[in-house]
DNA sequence: CTACACCTGTAGCGATCGCTACAAATCCTG
DNA sequence: CAGGATTTGTAGCGATCGCTACAGGTGTAG
């Protein structure tokens, strides 16, 4: 129950809205309604921030997914076409572009991002295996489906992939 | 033949080691034998900077593609099965961690990355489409990759897309 | 040689960065 | 109610950010 918990919610909107690089203390204080102060006493550094923030975030996103798909195995063309919908709906974007930048901080020896980014993309994971009827291919798909986030986000029309 | 392409060398070399989010003018300037004023003045501004770079960034990689397998067409099973190695080796590790960081931005709304992505991305496009029998499934194996990227930034153990 | 455009080094501007020292306020315990 | 620990506001530290003013050098054209 630790106190910094009522701070989470916005900070992860804040990330959401401006990426790990535009976390700076003070704006991100002035968002949750606080100050640079406080978020340093409660969380120790920067870094406390920015991890309790991607913890926020990534948790928020399990229960999006959940209520917006049960867990009901169905074979890889009907998913593949119910997540295409969603997906084009933009609502995850965000959520991507922080995905991203995490990638490529992990790219470059970041190994706090890449733990971070292992837990977040694993849960993804599982999420799609649990509704497919063949889960071992779940990597594979959700490796189709980052690759088109990339593609599309650069203004490419790339078919979301069929499976 | 604007004198400040001997810079463009150095520049790319320097934010494919420290990303665009960490690129400053000063370290920039030092890594290319010259000071941030004179960064400024050739090439305007910081964001003139850091574009100069990433179009050198791409040129370069095009010329590393080119000369790394010749235009050919294969079948994908085969192109794949060659790119497998190659990605494997992580030689392009910083170019994805550049590209991935240009995505994040663009999803973001950054309009100067998602045209800079675009136009590398395309090449890329271009390069599989070149050395494959079936080029329309170029773009969907060019998706595959950059998911792979993505994934194996993180540590998961996903295979190399097959085709 | 002169004059003028071009180039570059020094110094510093205001803003923001993560973080901290200090003291007052507040809360909990005895 | 007393006294110590916990929480918070104010102010500011040194560092770095992108960028600029200004003066002096350098090369070239008339």
């Amino acid at each position: 129950m630790t106190p910094e918990i009522k701070y989470d919610r916005a900070l992860a909107a804040f990330i959401l809205q401006n990426g790990i690089a535009g976390a700076s203390l003070r704006p991100m204080a002035q968002a949750a309604g606080t100050s640079d102060r406080m978020l340093i006493y409660h969380y120790g550094s920067k870094s406390g921030v920015v991890e309790a923030a991607l913890t926020e975030i990534a948790q928020l996103n399990i229960a999006t997914l959940e209520s917006l798909l049960p867990p009901d195995p169905l074979p890889p063309k009907h998913l593949m076409a119910t997540l295409a919908q969603i997906a084009e709906t933009g609502q995850f974007n965000p959520v991507f572009a922080v995905f991203l930048e995490l990638a490529a901080m992990a790219l470059r020896g970041d190994d706090a991002a890449k733990a971070m980014g292992h837990r977040v993309v694993s849960h993804f994971h599982n999420w799609i295996a649990a509704r497919i009827t063949d889960p071992e291919r779940a990597m594979a798909l959700l490796g189709s489906v980052e690759g088109w986030a990339v593609l599309t986000s650069f203004g490419l029309d790339a078919p979301f992939p069929s499976g």
